[in-house]
DNA sequence: TTAAATCCTATTATTCTTGTAGGAAAAGAG
DNA sequence: CTCTTTTCCTACAAGAATAATAGGATTTAA
């Protein structure tokens, strides 16, 4: 029941973002400084975020990343589920698996199911905004 | 945030004992067939049940397993937690793994926390004996 | 033209998952 | 007492996933 580096970092990333790019881009090299992540591990993970629709990104000199829309309206379930893939417990229950035909009689599947709707429901109820709020105010160090 | 086979798998077991072992100890090989998981690989499961305190064994012919307690009394959470290892989704929150001094200012910790606890809520609210319940009575098949 | 940045595709080391293999030990049936 | 059936134990191994690193190509502005 393991969240990745990728999941942890990304958020990281956003609520970085979030507090420090108000109006301007912001480089991996600023972002790595603070976030003790190594440039090139971020470059991937920023690379996902930004195809995913999670960023606007500019090139070249005094380039970088900004949200492409408000903290608020970033989901954290919705990071977790790109950079991660599914959050479903077992396979079965992953979109386009419905390949099990034993799922009708099947005696374990309602209990994966609740546990795949307690998390999505958590998940999905922060946004980047709310997580941007957590904790110390004065601090940059955010959880390994 | 996947359940691996051996949760899974455990939880298969443990309810083919809560239906079938009412009574009686059951080899490895009758669960084997109903379960269709192999014999060696059941035999590693079983054998961590077995040392977790789930389970009663008597060796030799006719020998086999039956649960230690009442299925009632088995909760989904402590198979888990035995089987898998902590629920908790990122590693600062298992226990004695309190070596993060950043915690304490950490922005991202609560919403881990609160993740961790949900799960928690939720596996630990079920049973053996609520999982033999569900779905179709008349099935012998469990989920992957 | 150059420096700073994103962007892109491989590669790699390590760990985790998902089993398998081979036999030792126990216990009852005959 | 021997044979069969079972648990019990430890090691091994293939494959996948994780957690990065490496090396450069491209873009942009100073």
């Amino acid at each position: 029941m393991k969240i990745s580096t990728k999941g942890r970092y990304a958020l990281r990333i956003l609520i970085d973002l979030a507090v420090y790019g108000k109006d301007r881009y912001i480089s991996i090299k600023e972002i790595s400084e603070r976030q003790q992540i190594s440039i090139k591990y971020m470059e991937t993970i920023v690379g996902m975020l930004n195809k995913g629709g999670f960023l606007n990104s500019l090139r070249g000199h005094a380039g970088g990343y900004k949200l492409s829309r408000s903290p608020k309206e970033i989901s954290v379930g919705d990071v977790l589920r790109y950079v991660e893939g599914p959050l479903a417990p077992i396979p079965c229950l992953e979109k386009d698996k419905v390949d099990c035909e034993r799922a009708e009689s099947c005696k374990t599947l309602p209990f994966w199911q609740g546990l795949y709707k307690v998390v999505t429901d958590y998940v999905d109820k922060y946004s980047i905004d709310d997580l941007s709020k957590m904790g110390d105010d004065n601090s940059d160090f955010y959880c390994i």
